[in-house]
DNA sequence: GGAAAATACGACTAGTTCGTCAGCTTTGAC
DNA sequence: GTCAAAGCTGACGAACTAGTCGTATTTTCC
């Protein structure tokens, strides 16, 4: 009651033996089915157990609430969409423009694969996105995004590029959720991800070619 | 019985006196009050109910369910930004870009106006979204963007303006309630919009000289 | 005034959910 | 084999919630 009340997120205590580790890989494997097939409104603790063939008692053990569980899976997906990012933009032997729409394929297309997992997981993001752990990891993407831009845009005034940066990066992501709210073929996923591409292709384009000369507005 | 009580949406009975009229409006009004200050998570009946100084039985005489009350509230939503795509889109003696730009920076701003009820709206979403009046209604902004292409690119092909459409129409609806989750002041709204603004009608403008393949617009 | 219709009330039911805890079982070091 | 630590169990409690229904009040209309 006192310890571990609103305890945040953090794993409450982590496994030692083999048995346990299986049990946490089992109820976050039973997580996913349970959201994926139940969907977030009927996500709950009891059903992750049952599913997992574990009981609600151990769960709580390495879990210290039912957000916990939540967030991480997300932090899990947020991992990897980070290295998928990493993994194109930082390529310094491909122009920037042809990486970033090589970026926005890959990422349209893993999007829609994990379609389900993530529309669920955003419908269960009030329980876990003010949590401090949550506000922090997404900080990381951004940062991937205006590392980039000042390699695509080295002569852009510093806030420019950040805005680019942060303009691109919302976009990608944004559209990139909504779109895939709906089951799509493979020809759709081609088309918007040319479409998308040509947009913030264009836009980076068209910086580029205007940025250099640098007084418009109220400079200094 | 019934897993999912979609006992539908549509208002169980129509109030007939005055009495029964300030009622509905106080229940609705309560529940915008109830969801920015309480959150979707803890909106419930009762306390719409409460807040609104009425009896639950009451409420519930007027609303068939709770998610009635969020899709009447989602509703009303949708037909102001309807009207204003409309009241800037479809001014036909404004130029498309200007027109595109202007909408834009209206949409912005009102998105940010309004940002805690649309929040608390969309974590609210799972629980109307899938009802058919919500599905429909979702298309009438969609419409609104085609028609409004159909005047700005009048030489592409049919796929790609409507392509082209809802790119536009997606990237700004996510990309604005992404922007209004956190809050901003009068700079950044501005230069928000002004970034997404040249990135929309950079890529119009692209589609535009590229779409006409044999009839040459001489006036620049 | 009075009767019928419309409206309002709120205690109540039946259900769900999260998280705990006292006690049982398994593990592995000696 | 022994035994303490680690791990596991699931019934249970406390808290909520959506929605109902019998009764009370108000309005309408003659």
């Amino acid at each position: 009651m006192s310890a571990t009340r609103n305890a945040g997120i953090a794993s409450r205590k982590s496994p030692k033996q083999t048995r346990s580790n299986q049990l946490v890989e089992a109820v976050l494997d039973a997580a996913v089915q349970v959201l994926t097939k139940e969907g977030a409104q009927r996500f709950t603790t009891a059903r992750v157990a049952e599913r997992a063939g574990v009981s609600v008692g151990s769960l709580y053990q390495y879990f210290p609430n039912k957000a916990a569980i939540l967030f991480r899976l997300q932090s899990d997906e947020w991992r990897r969409t980070s290295a998928l990012l990493r993994s194109i933009l930082e390529d310094r032997s491909t122009p920037p423009a042809t990486r970033l729409r090589r970026l926005i394929h890959a990422f349209i297309q893993s999007e829609c694969d994990e379609a389900a997992i993530r529309t669920a997981l955003s419908d269960a993001a009030p329980l876990y996105r003010d949590a401090p752990e949550a506000v922090e990891a997404k900080k990381e993407n951004a940062h991937i995004f205006r590392n980039f831009l000042r390699e695509a845009l080295p002569d852009a005034p510093d806030h420019k590029r950040v805005l680019a940066g942060d303009l691109i990066k919302t976009t990608l992501s944004t559209v990139g959720s909504s779109f895939s709210e709906t089951a799509r073929s493979e020809t759709e996923i081609g088309d918007w991800s040319n479409a998308l591409a040509d947009m913030l292709c264009g836009y980076l384009e068209r910086l580029n070619t205007q940025a250099p000369p640098s007084k418009e507005n109220a400079a200094a």
